[in-house]
RNA sequence: GUGGUCGUAGCUCAGCUGGUAGAGCACUCGGUUGUGGUCCGAGAUGUCGCGGGUUCGAGCCCCGUCGAUCACCCCA
């Protein structure tokens, strides 16, 4: 047994398959930056307070699963369980707001919950997301739904499913609570889930057990009773989708875990995972800036779990047919000791024009230097001895052909460029 | 927080009804003088998760503990 091991739950990414949750989480910013969002960096721990507020005191998130501790002057500090609470408070503590609206922004980094970890469940885990704030118009909906589905697109993804339903506004939910109370009522719960749907009565929407998924068929669902703006706007959020091409599901019966949502919600799902196989999922939130303390803006955002979606396109073979690798493309090989560091030399010069290369290093023999250009995957390699430094020319080897050709040394960063 | 399964070399695992450990892969070196990927040969590596107990004797049985894993709750 080790002395020393990584805390419980928690998950990392090392060489080799790092490459692969680094070109993940690349292409999930990449999709959000070439849609116009910008930059935010947050810190990982924030006041316990914003999430108590934020993220709303009746939820699993914040009741059981928050990381929470005292600092040394005394204040509650938690770990960011979600990154939507603190952007609306770095948005309202630098006055973002008083900018030209929507305001855009995207993050990515390290969330934690304190959770029994299973697959696809960490306690630290890695969220790439995006925030428009400021606008409520479908067509800032469907444009936040579009930059989580481009970005699935470009990685390849094919097994996943859009959800979305609408919330409505705080009238049409007041409404549809009461008659879903009233519908509750009559039916023979235990108590387990009694206490559940009196945190949260739309939970039972969500049950995995039939017998409930049975019962809750008849239950009144709140797509009904949404006010005629809402419905309006729900329909051009589908509109603009069909428009794009991007198919969805309307689920009426979905729910999400987090309190502030209103109006627009949705979940993408891939169905390649085990039981945690939500890969991304977002919403409106009309009252969480004011209820911060801030305007009465109104916003929309996802967060996308770079992990989730790093299984979902292992379990779709994609990093089978793509390339991913930032190939190395020269390896250098001392032939002795004597032309070492005439090699070091030479690789720092070529690193210095930009080309990426490595050496052998140590004594190894020739035979296991070669054996590690080739499992450094580089495009070339290049041995160097003393007639090599003495002519000033190498023979370049492509390593996948096996084929080589004679090129001066100075020539050797224009020569590779140019393949 | 609750439940199932599991814990043997770096990795994947084998180890029959208890008699003090093996395979494949990977790794290192070599197969005559400066070239890798195939092939052949040689070599190194384990307090069998940890702590107790039963036994003449435990990797194998019992108890505890820690960890992993999957599922529930919930969620990315």
């Amino acid at each position: 047994m080790r002395e020393l091991s990584a805390p419980k739950g928690v998950s990392e990414y090392f060489p080799p398959r790092s490459q692969y949750f680094e070109f993940v989480r690349e292409t999930l910013i990449s999709a959000a930056k070439v849609s116009g969002y910008q930059l935010m960096e947050l810190p990982a721990f924030e006041d316990t307070e914003l999430f108590k507020r934020g993220v709303g005191e009746s939820t699993d998130v914040v009741s059981k699963e928050m990381y929470t501790f005292e600092d040394r002057g005394g204040r509650s500090i938690t770990l960011r369980p979600e990154g939507t609470a603190g952007v609306m408070r770095s948005v309202i503590e630098h006055n973002l707001d008083k900018l030209t609206l929507p305001i855009k922004v995207w993050y990515s980094g390290a969330f934690f919950r304190a959770e029994r970890p299973q697959a696809g469940r960490y306690r630290q885990f890695y969220q790439v997301g995006i925030e428009a704030i400021g606008l409520n118009d479908p067509e800032i909906d469907f444009e936040v739904i579009a930059v989580a589905d481009r970005a699935f697109k470009a990685l390849g993804l094919k097994s996943y499913r859009l959800d979305i339903t609408s919330l409505g506004d705080s009238k049409s939910r007041a409404s549809h609570r009461k008659d879903l109370q009233i519908f509750l009522d009559t039916l023979d719960l235990d108590e387990a889930t009694r206490a559940r749907a009196a945190i949260n009565p739309l939970r039972l929407f969500d049950d995995k057990r039939v017998e409930i998924q049975r019962v809750m068929e008849k239950a009144p669902l709140l797509l009904d009773y949404l006010s005629e703006e809402s419905a309006a706007n729900f329909a051009k959020v589908q509109e603009l989708l069909t428009g794009a091409g991007i198919a969805f599901t309307i689920n009426p019966r979905m729910v999400r875990g987090l309190d502030y949502y209103t109006g627009t919600t949705f979940e993408f799902v891939s169905d390649k995972l085990g039981a945690q196989s939500g890969i991304g999922g977002g919403g409106r939130y009309d009252g969480l800036m004011a209820e911060l303390g801030g305007n009465d803006l109104s916003g929309i955002g996802f967060g996308l779990g770079v992990d989730r979606i790093l299984l979902a396109c292992e379990a779709e073979g994609i990093f089978d047919s793509t390339e991913v690798k930032s190939e190395l493309e020269l390896f250098v090989v001392a032939l002795s000791s004597a032309e070492k560091n005439f090699v070091a030399g030479l690789v720092n010069e070529l690193r210095n024009k930009g080309i990426k290369c490595d050496m052998a290093y140590g004594d190894r023999a020739l035979k296991g230097a070669m054996k590690s250009a080739d499992k450094s995957g580089a495009r070339f390699s290049v041995v160097i001895g003393s007639d090599e430094i003495e002519t000033g020319k190498v023979a370049l080897k492509e390593m996948k052909t096996g084929t080589s050709k004679e090129v001066r040394i100075s020539a050797l960063s224009d020569e590779i460029k140019a393949n």
